[in-house]
DNA sequence: GTCAGTATGTGCTGGATTTCAAAAAGTCAA
DNA sequence: TTGACTTTTTGAAATCCAGCACATACTGAC
């Protein structure tokens, strides 16, 4: 399913309505309003209104919206028919920690390959996910089509694995490290910066508290 | 030092920028161009003009910026005088994880404090952070006026920690929960949502591929 | 001393995103 | 049947942010 040029902020969103609506999909509940959703994600219902718009959904005017459709209508938009393939770079404690997260996490993205360059992790299976060796990355990633990259490795080493998800196909990346890296613009790259993160959280927990004051 | 109402991404970038700076200043470099800091971290020399403005900072015309007083002025405008204490309530990998990459990169941002439930954590130090139980969170968090706290717990538990943190004084919480959280505005929240970034990184990568086929 | 070259500082434009506000529509009660 | 109430829908305004393009200023070559 295709809507031209869905605004990147709002893509974020619809992957946390998703969840927020899975989670209330339990409690016997059938429709959910606007102001619901909004308040469950700390913004307003007509920013809500707003992107349901956009992916072309209308709400029932006195229940709200349906909350199963709404679920299967944000799957069709934001997931890929035949599913994705994702390979997690980097078996630290990160990498643990984002594979342990997915784990289980439905959806149409799937973890299904780790690397390491540390012989002990090396053919080992972690929550399910088995280890390779790094050398063996740009074949793996081939053979079973693993079209998004995570990488999770010390900094210095950052670009040389980004590169070589790039040679090997990968279509998007994850970049869990602090270095900004170079790729071609037919591949998708996402920086997730907890350094920064932090860094700004410092900065207005410092300034509102000098404003409440 | 104030500047009013500096824009999110403008802090988010001077955050970046001090990175960048400090990676250079061993190079026997004394200056830099802003189009040097832009390649750095891709984006273009306006921008970076432009942020550097927002803050007051001059260049010379000749040589570019003084890496060392900028660094310094950033961290006048970002850091707090006296410095921020953190805690990070969670010691599983994901804790761990962050915990090491925050290690050792100075600035006024220290990590003092972990909590956890496991008893076989308690106690024990890791990677120069003491581990105490969550109960102790409170008065912890109150005795070492820590100011500042990172959520790295399985998400049913964040919203009761977030809670605790509040009442404890916290001004500033990163959560790393894909569950949002409720706090008073008087506390900055930062949420960091891996689960969202990757399926955003899903979704764009899908569409690039169509659109570069 | 003049001129070419390069880098900074910034008003202004344009694009993306959010919010406002009013229109439309369904439901309940009397 | 009518009217009050609530919620969605959506055009339009407001806001935020990035980038262009030019004015300005310094340096070095000749």
């Amino acid at each position: 399913m295709f809507i031209k040029n869905l605004p990147h902020k709002t893509v974020e969103r619809l992957s946390q309505y998703r969840r927020a609506l899975l989670m209330i999909l339990s409690k016997e509940k059938t429709h959910v309003f606007s102001h619901e959703i909004a308040q469950m994600l700390h913004i307003t219902p007509v920013q809500v209104r707003r992107d349901l718009m956009l992916i072309g959904y209308s709400g029932n005017l006195r229940k709200g919206y349906d909350i199963k459709e709404l679920i299967e209508l944000i799957g069709k938009i934001i997931d890929s028919d035949r599913g994705q393939r994702v390979a997690v770079v980097g078996l630290g404690n990160l990498g643990k920690a984002i594979i342990s997260y997915f784990k289980g996490k439905r959806s149409k993205l799937a973890i299904i390959a780790a690397f390491d360059v540390n012989p002990e992790k090396i053919n080992r299976v972690y929550d399910g996910v088995a280890c390779h060796h790094i050398s063996q990355m740009t074949d793996i990633i081939k053979q079973n089509n693993i079209s998004i990259g995570i990488i999770a490795v010390p900094s210095e080493q950052a670009p040389e694995i980004a590169e070589t998800m790039v040679l090997a196909g990968i279509k998007g990346i994850l970049n869990f490290t602090p270095k900004p890296l170079n790729v071609p613009p037919f591949v998708y790259l996402e920086e997730y910066d907890m350094i920064t993160s932090l860094e700004k959280v410092a900065f207005f927990a410092k300034k509102n508290d000098e404003r409440f004051k």
